[in-house]
DNA sequence: TACTTCTGACAATTTCGCGTGTCAATATCG
DNA sequence: CGATATTGACACGCGAAATTGTCAGAAGTA
């Protein structure tokens, strides 16, 4: 009853409570985490790495995860939430121009992959690297990114069905193509202007929108 | 002198030579390996289990190659030569319709990957894993299958330029749209039938041949 | 048949990373 | 100042896999 926290909270260091140093420790990891997946990759980054990176020892890590795969986890939700949520900063504030969101949306995609290329390995190199088997995440998980763009997608193409087609299977091509094309960005370093990258993955949106149908103009009917 | 064989060439056994039976382990290696890494995934594959799918030992392994990767890179090529072939097979023997041409190579390639998806897996999947780094073989190899149609495509658009457009770039972002949606194909177990995946593939393709000018009709100048 | 090459099974050695455990140094609290 | 919770450095055992080595027997040769 002397000290401030009531419910035992344990010692505190640094100002901070064992909870709270907990997820400190643990953030740090994840970032440790990104950068050694993101660097290295994941096969070739151990756990000791992750922990010197993160300037923490073996038992830090364990006290978070079991094993190198859930850090991966981590790291990986980590990403796409940060895109998302740039994403949506960069949407918000936007006429519903179904060009100019196509445009927007692919701009800030590929600055930020190109800004943190550490992501872009995550995201698409390492996740297919970290779980053995397709079956269990390994597609899921590249299609966590996939559901990223998904629901945006199928907004710009309501008439998709009309042409008899697959919307799931158009947004996955598109998707794919926008992920090949940032890896490629990636691995021969941003040799490209963003806005040209930009440009012609947005013809390819924007293609199919005038095959399909969809007006690309502002408030069309 | 006594035998038919003059330069010494080491005992014959099963009527072949050293040689020639050094290249039969080397190609039994090889489909052992596609067999392996195509199912359980080149992690998962241990270089003893290549060897008894092969039913072989470790030995006769190192004698082909100096380990799995070296394996790996194998078998790679093998895939990429085989869908090579099928696809020259196909197009040879048809009229240059952009619309036909398009429609038979991605129904070709849709088909020889779902009749053996160990392939698949190992162009698309094994490809990241095998190799730590991105520098060094990842995205140049997954770059082979996009030389594998790359020559195609731009032959198949030849007013890009003129829209301002980035050949290599538009043929990336194609090949990222195939290769992701027959990922997904896949994984799901080929629910979708063929056709529809060809139908809806070949539609990211037509679009943009129409957004760019090129005539999709037959023989239209 | 006698001899040699080739083959296949498997043991031996080495390497490497994981996960756990120990222990001294340090920081906080009463 | 003690007492103790917390931390960081590091050693240890374990298991898996790579790679080399041994050796007996089968297959070809003279």
């Amino acid at each position: 009853m002397s000290t401030v926290n009531s419910p035992a909270k344990g010692r505190k260091f640094r100002g901070l409570d064992a909870v709270q140093r907990r997820e400190e420790r643990r953030a740090r990891l994840v970032e440790a985490g990104l950068e050694a997946f993101g660097r290295r990759g994941f096969q070739a980054s151990t756990v000791k790495d992750v922990c010197t990176e993160a300037r923490l020892t073996e038992r830090y890590f364990y006290e978070s995860f079991v094993n190198r795969e859930e850090l991966f986890s981590a790291v990986y939700h980590h990403c796409i939430q940060h895109l998302r949520q740039l994403l949506m900063n960069s949407l918000s504030s936007l006429p519903p121009d179904p060009r100019a969101m196509t445009q927007t949306a692919l701009r800030t995609l590929f600055a930020a992959l190109r800004d943190d290329p550490r992501m872009a390995r995550v995201l698409f190199i390492d996740v297919l690297a970290a779980h053995g088997d397709m079956d269990k995440h390994s597609l899921n998980a590249m299609q966590g990114f996939a559901d990223l763009l998904q629901g945006y997608i199928q907004l710009l193409f309501p008439q998709l069905k009309r042409a008899q087609l697959n919307p799931s299977l158009i947004s996955t091509g598109l998707v794919g193509a926008c992920v090949l094309l940032i890896m490629r960005w990636t691995v021969t370093g941003f040799q490209e202007p963003l806005e040209e990258m930009v440009r012609n993955c947005a013809v390819l949106f924007e293609a199919l929108a005038t095959q399909v149908g969809t007006t690309p103009a502002p408030t069309a009917a």
